[in-house]
DNA sequence: GCAACCAGTTTGAAAATGAAACCAGTTTTA
DNA sequence: TAAAACTGGTTTCATTTTCAAACTGGTTGC
C-alpha cells in the first residue's frame, strides 16, 4: 500500500493526483456546472472529452477520493459522481488557476467571467461557495440564515448575462 | 496563429500549458530551487526526470513565455533559464497546490514544510517572493531598504532544519 | 414493443513517455 | 598538452497513454 509516489513533495504529489489533461477540466464541470452524469459530463463538455478517458478519469478520481459515486434512486443505471471534501477544498486552486488563465492566456470574455467574480469574491466568496458544495455534493444540512441563488448559480447568471449581452451587440 | 485551443475557459487554457506530469515539478525547482541550468534540473529532480522530457519542456515552457533562456557568459555552452512574469506569478498557484496537497496526500515532513510557511505567509509573503524572484530572475533593482536571507532562502533554511532535527531524532 | 437513453467497453491507430546510450564542443585537471 | 569531466541536449526503441469511433447490455418512456 505503500509507495509508488515520485516523492513526498505536494507540489509533485498533487501533480500525479490532477496533472493531467483531463482532470481538472472533468472537476470544473462538476464544481461549476453541476454536471453530476455520465453522459452530462460526456455530452455537455466543452473540450470534447471521448467516453473512455472520462470514464478512465471518473475511476481515478474516486480511487483518489477527490469524487465519490452513487446510485441515482431514480433511474437503475443512472450513477451519480460528487465531489468529496477533498474534492471540494479544491475551490482556492480552481480560483487561483482562474486568475491565472485569465491573466496571461487567451480567454474568451464570457468563459472567464466567472474566474474573475471568483478572484475579486475573495475567500470569503471561496468559503462560501464551498459550503454550498457541501450541501449538494455531501449532503450538508443548509444554513437556514441564507437565501436566493448560490454561487454557482450567480456565477452561472453573470456567464448568461455575458452571453446575452454579446448577441445583442452581434445582432446590431 | 488562432485556435489549435480546446476551448478559451482559462481552466482549460492553464491545464493546456501546465496540465502535465512534469511542467509544474520543472517550474518548482526553478523557483524553490534556484536551478537554472539544464543539469541542475536534470541532476537535482527529486522524482528523476529523463533528459530528452526535460528538454521538451524546457522548450515548450519557453514557447509559452512562461521561462525564458539566455546564454549564460561564465561558459560558451552554458544556457540559463529564468522564470518570466507570467512564470513567478504562478506563485500563488503553488501556494494553493502546496496547501492542497499538504492537507490531503501523503506529504514527508521535510518536504512539506515550505509549502507550510508559504500558506501561512498569506498573500503579503506570496507578493514578497515574487517580488524577490524578480530580482533573481528578471533582474530588477533589489528592495534597498530590506536586508537579511530572501524568500526562498528563508524556506530553504526551513527545510534544512527540519532535515537536520530528523537526522538528530533519527540518531538517538 | 420500440425508440431513446444509461454507463460505460472495445478496438486499432497515433502520440506521448521513459530509460539508456550517445554526441560534439568546452572547460578543468593532472 | 592530453585526458577527464562537464555542457546542453539528441537518438533510439520499447512501453504507455490518448483518441475517435463503433459497439454493448441493460433500462426507461411512449
Amino acid at each position: 500500500m505503500q509507495d509508488q509516489h515520485r516523492s513526498g513533495c505536494p507540489i509533485n504529489l498533487t501533480v500525479e493526483v490532477v496533472g493531467d489533461k483531463w482532470s481538472l477540466v472533468v472537476l470544473r464541470d462538476m464544481m461549476f456546472g453541476n454536471r453530476r452524469h455520465f453522459r452530462e459530463l460526456l455530452n455537455g463538455s466543452m473540450e470534447g472529452i471521448a467516453s473512455n478517458i472520462l470514464a478512465d478519469r471518473l475511476r481515478r478520481l474516486t480511487s483518489e477520493g477527490v469524487i465519490s459515486k452513487a446510485d441515482d434512486p431514480s433511474h437503475k443505471q443512472k450513477a451519480i459522481y460528487s465531489l468529496t471534501e477533498k474534492g471540494i477544498e479544491l475551490v482556492p486552486v480552481f480560483a487561483m488557476i482562474g486568475a491565472w488563465g485569465s491573466k496571461w492566456l487567451p480567454v474568451t470574455e464570457e468563459l472567464s467571467i466567472r474566474a474573475k467574480l471568483l478572484a475579486e469574491g475573495g475567500p470569503p466568496l471561496w468559503e462560501e461557495f464551498m459550503e454550498d458544495l457541501r450541501v449538494t455534493h455531501l449532503g450538508a444540512p443548509p444554513d437556514p440564515d441564507r437565501s436566493g441563488p448560490d454561487v454557482r448559480e450567480r456565477l452561472q447568471a453573470a456567464y448568461e448575462a455575458v452571453v446575452a449581452r454579446q448577441s445583442e451587440a452581434h445582432r446590431s
